[in-house]
DNA sequence: CGGGGCGCTTGCGGTGGCGCAAAGACCGCT
DNA sequence: AGCGGTCTTTGCGCCACCGCAAGCGCCCCG
């Protein structure tokens, strides 16, 4: 059985920022508790929205599909974010597959209530604007990226993204916080499984970062951006 | 000198979808006519956003400059666009430059007259909400295609797009109307101009594109839409 | 504890598309 | 009419990256 649902996890959310205890009570009466075993479909790209949803715990992996069956993933969701509003706000349909790639649980929103909320507390719709304006430029910039630098950039970026999104200090460095493979990575980039790997490959041999099966450390984050912003390698030290 | 703003051509546009004649009034109240001449920057990348912009008449690209000088042209604006507004709802800085492809006409709101616009008719957050969004999804189709097609596909899907937004018929078929430079394709697909001419070339000599300086005709669409879907190619008539 | 599957690595050959370079075409300006 | 600048075309060589294929290792499940 879901939790209870608490009131208190909406306040570090975006969407509701600036909202008053009541309207927070009166969202959460609306929203509507989930468990995802890691590996299911929160939802499915071209099914009708049924709801907005929002991330308690665990991680969830939102992945395009081409007419020709490749797939993009468009970015890797953690606690306190939203996912699957765009629908509401556009045809209906949902976009992109959701997929949990840990165990999760999430809140979600009828599309009725989502918009009677927004009807009743305009601030809320600010929030969204701002959002999703911020979602737009990030995938601009991922366009700008994609088209015009190399691969083993693009790599670097993708990865001191994850870093800053879902990094955790270990003892060697930082990890990334969730189970991704190289098949992930690679769909991230525009570039295949086997040129990550290589490239990974590569860095770990310069000891910038350490990865196994599904597991990325960064050991070395000023190497890395050293890469993504095309600067001259880091001289050993000395 | 600017001509008189016209409430009538608010009427059309998205963002305004929904208001009644006396808002309609009140909001060209607000704005402020300008011309630009053909080569003329609107805006600047970096730039604090002064205002909003919505074109009447011209055409304006959006490009996007990256940290070494690459750029990736996000968007052609035409008559009753909006455009320039991002800035507003996130961080007040212009994403990407904004220059007059053809001599133009457009409509500027300050930045504080359109929040003030906003907070009294809601029904505009909500339309931009969902014009925003739309964006969204759009760019975010062009990033899995850049990520996944070769190139001769999306420099097909490019032109298609160009030709559903702004084509003319002609007698020779559909022209793209507005000067369209290869380099401009290149920078919408991500690829150099010289990849860019050698496949209108090819297109050329297959009689599926007439194309010369900054201006392109597409007399078989169809071939076109074959190409981008990596369909067969049309068989020869017989 | 053993087997199967999934994820990862790595070599090898092919090639799509880039980068350079030079020349041709067209436009607008004086 | 002449001229300079911008846009375009096209050849050539190269290289980053892909695609295939084989093999390995770890994890999970029975």
């Amino acid at each position: 059985m879901p939790p209870p649902p608490d009131p208190a996890v909406l306040r570090g959310m975006p969407l509701f920022a600036g909202l008053g205890a009541d309207a927070l009570a009166e969202a959460v009466a609306l929203a509507r508790p989930r468990r995802h075993a890691r590996g299911a479909a929160l939802f499915t790209q071209g099914e009708p929205a049924a709801a907005g949803h929002a991330l308690i715990d665990g991680r969830v992996k939102i992945v395009q599909t081409g007419p020709d069956g490749q797939q993009v993933v468009m970015r890797f969701i953690g606690p306190g974010e939203m996912f699957g509003t765009l629908a509401i706000f556009t045809d209906g349909l949902y976009p992109a597959d959701a997929v949990a790639v840990a165990d999760c649980v999430e809140l979600s929103w009828p599309a009725a209530g989502m918009t009677e909320l927004m009807d009743r507390h305009p601030v809320i719709a600010r929030n969204a604007l701002s959002i999703v304006g911020g979602r737009l430029r990030e995938v601009q910039n991922r366009l700008r990226e994609v088209a015009t630098e190399r691969v083993e950039r693009r790599i670097a970026h993708a990865l001191l993204r994850l870093v800053r999104h879902a990094g955790r200090r270990v003892e060697a460095g930082v990890e990334i916080d969730f189970p991704l493979s190289r098949q992930d990575v690679a769909e991230m980039t525009g570039t295949t499984l086997h040129t990550v790997s290589r490239t990974l490959s590569a860095w770990e041999s310069q000891g910038i970062v350490e990865s196994g099966r599904q597991q990325v450390v960064i050991r070395k984050p000023h190497a890395l951006v050293a890469i993504a912003e095309d600067l001259p390698p880091v001289p050993p030290r000395g």
